[in-house]
DNA sequence: TGCTTGCTTTAGACAATGTCTATTGTAGGA
DNA sequence: TCCTACAATAGACATTGTCTAAAGCAAGCA
């Protein structure tokens, strides 16, 4: 994740010990963790770190383009540090665990024109639902 | 919509004036409202129907499968009436305008094994976005 | 090293969306 | 027509997210 703060450095970001902390939580593989709980594991590392921070620290990483938002249910907005690879989402209807997938072939094409309605078409989004085997298992 | 109410009556669903208004707010094709657009439609037609009500008759509506929840954007779920016939959704990124659209293939297929992480994975949703011909030209 | 400046953080109020509860109302069958 | 169980109501409460005004501090500069 040094990389990271190498990378916001060297646009310009002011480094402080809260942006810190915040991009250390969101380190990993398949995380996507929602705000309270970035919250939550930060303010373990650093007490004093304000809700506030925490939600506009994660609102610049998106418009940075560093952390994906995603919605994989309708409650909070879950943030995935995974931006660089594209990628889709395999979330468990029960649990509401979260993998990161990698679909073969290109949803974008499979959208004729007919199906366009005049909309400049530029991004898609999937959503696999399943059962995970913890959940299967039980 | 009479055909829903007819559905809806012979699974022993009681008939009352708020439930009957709720149907009638959602008939339609391309319709996405939120929750408190339902509302404020149903109030209009039997001023004294309360937003308790409007949540229950919705969440009943999805669990008898007549009315599917959406979301599209982060914020209200959506509840799309059109739930007999599968289909995806584009959505307008600027203004948030909703389509139904129907791709070809199917993307669940499109999902190979090695990326399934062992869930059995029974549903798909996909979200495709854009710009719409209306803010295209504005 | 020690200023200075402007970006950042903070606490908490506020807003939007959704859920729950206790009470009152009523649809539909006996 | 009456009863009873289901439905509706008002409003409190919960969750998630946003905004504001004041205080703090990173980083450039003398």
């Amino acid at each position: 994740m040094s990389d990271l703060l190498e990378r916001l450095r060297g646009r310009g970001w002011r480094m402080t010990a809260q942006r810190r902390v915040v991009a250390e939580v969101l380190d990993g593989e398949h995380v996507h963790l929602t705000a309270d709980e970035v919250h939550a594991r930060a303010v373990a590392k650093l007490p004093e770190i304000s809700r506030a921070t925490v939600y506009n620290t994660l609102g610049e990483l998106v418009s940075l383009g560093e952390v994906l938002e995603v919605s994989t249910d309708q409650r909070a907005k879950r943030y995935d540090p995974n931006a660089h690879q594209p990628h889709h989402h395999l979330v468990c209807a029960q649990c509401g665990a979260i993998r990161d997938v990698h679909p073969v072939g290109n949803p974008l094409a499979d959208l004729p024109d007919s199906e366009r309605f005049g909309f400049r078409v530029s991004d898609v989004e999937v959503t696999y639902r399943g059962v995970c085997p913890n959940c299967a298992a039980a």
